[in-house]
DNA sequence: AGCCTTTAGATACTTTGCGTTTCTTATAGT
DNA sequence: ACTATAAGAAACGCAAAGTATCTAAAGGCT
C-alpha cells in the first residue's frame, strides 16, 4: 500500500492495453468504444496508446486480431442441413459476428484512415478455422453421398461468414433469428453447393 | 438587389434541404457528411434540420430514400453469364453502391440511435427494380433453356445485391475489379441458380 | 553502484462536429 | 392588420479524437 507506483513497459504493456480494449470492445460495442476508456481500464493514459496505434480504428483491430478464433470443432449431425444450420448458428453468436458492427464502424471510418482498410479486408477473406470447418462438412456430406464431389472455390468456402455479416448488418445489431439463418441455409447455401456439384461433375 | 431576404417554408425548404444532403453525399460520402454543410449549402441553418430530422444518420437516410432507382432497364445479352456480370457491374458502378459506405456508416450508428435501424433494414430488403430485374434475366435465361424452370425466393433475387455490398464493405471502398464480379458470377450464383432449378424440379 | 536513454503516465490542450438554446423577424392564415 | 408559426443567425455545451508538454520511473550500460 506504498506509494510505489510500478510502471509497466513493452509487450507486457501492449498485452495488458489489448486486453482492455477487447473487453471494452465486448462490453460496450466498436459505437461507444473510446480510447481514454481503454486507457483509463488499462491503467495508463491516451499518448501511451497513440504512440502504438494511429487511431481508434486501429487499436480495435489490433484487439480484435489478437483473439485467436477457439476452434470449436466441427458440427457433425449426420445431415448436411443439420450441419449447416449448426455452422451458421454457431457463426452467427459467436464473437466474429458480434465483431459485424465493427467492421461497419471501422469501414466508415476507413475513408479518413485509408491504412486501416487493407488491415481490415485481410482478415475478412483470409483462410481460417471457419473456412477449414466448412471444407469438412461439404466433404462428410459427400462421404455420406448427399452430394456428388465437389471442389468449392475459397469464395464458396468464406461465403458463409460474408451471408451472416451481411445478414447482420442489414438487419443493424438485430440478432438473427432462426428462420433468417434457416433461409440462408435452404434458399442459398444448400442449393449453391448441390449446383456445384452438378456443374464440376459435367466438366 | 434589395436586402429583403426570402425565407422558404414547409415542403418547398425541405426539399432543398434533401437536394443539399443528397449533394453532399455523392461528393464527400458519408464519412465527412455533416449536418453544417449541409445546412450551408442548402442556405439554411442547422436548427432548421434538426427540427425536421433527429440525427444526422436520418437526415442521410431521408435523401437517399427520395432518389427514385431510375429503372435503367434489364441487359439482355443472350446468356445468362452475360446478363450477369452486366447486371453484376451496373449494380457495383451505380447509385446504390456508392452509398454502401453509408450503409456501413449508418450501421455504426445504429445502437446510439436505434431508430434508423429499422428504416435501414427495410430499404435494404425489400422488392426494387433490382430484384425484377433479377426475375428477368432469370426468366430470360429459363425461356431459353439454359436454365431448367425455377422460382427463385425473394432471398435469392436481392442475393446479388447483398453480395455486392459485402464485397464493397469488405475491400473498404476499393472500387471492385471485374474479376471479383465475374468471381461472384461464377463462383456463386450461377451455381446457386442451376442448384436451385435441380432442386425444384424434383418435387 | 551510479549514469543516461527511453518511455510511461499525468495533465491539459486544440479541433471537430453533433445536437441545443435563445432570440429576432419573415411568412401564412384568419 | 393581427397573430401563431417557424426560419435563420449566433452562440453554446459536450464528447471524443488526437497532440503537446512535462515528470519521473525502468532498465541497460559502464
Amino acid at each position: 500500500m506504498s506509494g510505489t507506483k510500478s510502471r509497466r513497459r513493452g509487450a507486457k504493456l501492449e498485452q495488458a492495453i489489448l486486453d482492455a480494449a477487447w473487453a471494452e470492445l465486448r462490453e460496450v460495442g466498436y459505437a461507444r468504444f473510446t480510447v481514454e476508456a481503454v486507457a483509463g481500464r488499462a491503467g495508463t493514459s491516451k499518448p501511451v496508446i497513440y504512440r502504438r496505434w494511429r487511431s481508434r480504428a486501429e487499436l480495435a483491430l489490433a484487439a480484435w486480431y489478437r483473439q485467436v478464433p477457439a476452434d470449436q470443432g466441427t458440427p457433425d449431425t449426420g445431415t448436411l442441413r443439420g450441419d449447416l444450420l449448426a455452422m451458421f448458428s454457431r457463426i452467427a453468436r459467436g464473437a466474429d459476428s458480434m465483431m459485424n458492427e465493427m467492421v461497419a464502424g471501422v469501414m466508415g471510418e476507413a475513408f479518413r484512415h485509408p491504412e486501416v482498410a487493407a488491415l481490415l479486408g485481410d482478415r475478412l477473406t483470409r483462410p481460417s478455422p471457419l473456412t477449414s470447418a466448412m471444407e469438412t462438412i461439404i466433404g462428410n456430406a459427400v462421404a455420406r453421398a448427399e452430394l456428388p464431389p465437389v471442389d468449392p472455390p475459397h469464395r464458396v468456402k468464406r461465403l458463409p461468414l460474408d451471408l451472416i455479416r451481411n445478414e447482420s448488418i442489414t438487419s443493424c445489431g438485430t440478432p438473427l433469428s432462426d428462420e433468417a439463418l434457416a433461409s440462408l441455409v435452404d434458399d442459398v447455401y444448400v442449393p449453391l453447393l448441390r449446383g456445384l456439384a452438378t456443374v464440376q461433375q459435367a466438366d
